[in-house]
DNA sequence: ACCAAAAGTAGTAATAATTCCTATTTTTAT
DNA sequence: ATAAAAATAGGAATTATTACTACTTTTGGT
């Protein structure tokens, strides 16, 4: 992977947020800093920094895919109400364990739990 | 919710299926069932279903949503190499224990595991 | 069975999300 | 300095999904 401006400036302006955000929202933000930066160019390095487990690729919010700078270990809390996506710590779940490593080779893996947040449910 | 034929018709094609189709590979099914479904209907039934717990909802293969039938617990490997959906058996994996209860009302769960599969591997 | 309200649908338009394409630019290794 | 490889910009094209509205079906009470 050669180095890329484009591709610096989409890591270090995801690693701007708190939540976590999907392409669109991300490319308002890089586009602010570089006018001439394209979607193709965003989604391509997103992929591309997903897949090298650079960054977190999130899936089951919506029909977009968002986006985590947060690479340390945890999974993720989907609330169905507010449409909001929490971490959850790893020290708070147990860590699967798998008993077929012959037969797939694991590279990552996410757990997406869906639910009720509690701001929702004081509602 | 009140009956309606093509929901049990969309049902009914979803399991008919061993692997997991997205909402245009299941339209094609369904389509030559009635010609009349619509996409519309289509999605917004899967989504239902799919909310309702009756069936699930596998998001991370592609920009796509695929679905399965099948609503025994179990969770998902991804091949990033032919991009199959796999089932993995809970009696594998420890089951996540939280300790976020009184923060999040978790109603579901699913663990998507992506790596290469022992076919790709042997390649 | 009849009927009104509620729920659901068809068909299509619109939007959102993502990928593809090509000429140009940048990076990298020599 | 330079050529090959990698990456980008900009826009077109495609794919996936949602929205809209008039019409149809379901349901529960009578």
């Amino acid at each position: 992977m050669n180095y890329s401006r484009q591709r610096e400036l989409i890591l270090e302006t995801l690693k701007e947020y708190a939540i976590h955000p999907n392409a669109e929202e991300l490319y308002i933000k890089v586009h602010e800093k570089d006018k001439n930066i394209s979607k193709g160019t965003l989604y391509r390095n997103l992929n591309r920094l997903a897949k090298e487990g650079i960054i977190k690729k999130i899936d089951g919010l919506d029909s977009s895919s968002h986006f985590d700078h947060n690479i340390h270990e945890h999974y993720h809390l989907i609330c169905t109400k507010c449409n909001r996506i929490f971490d959850i710590e790893k020290e708070t779940t147990q860590i699967p364990q798998l008993n077929i490593e012959n037969d797939f080779k694991v590279l990552s893996y996410d757990i997406i739990f869906k639910g009720i947040c509690k701001e929702c449910s004081n509602k």
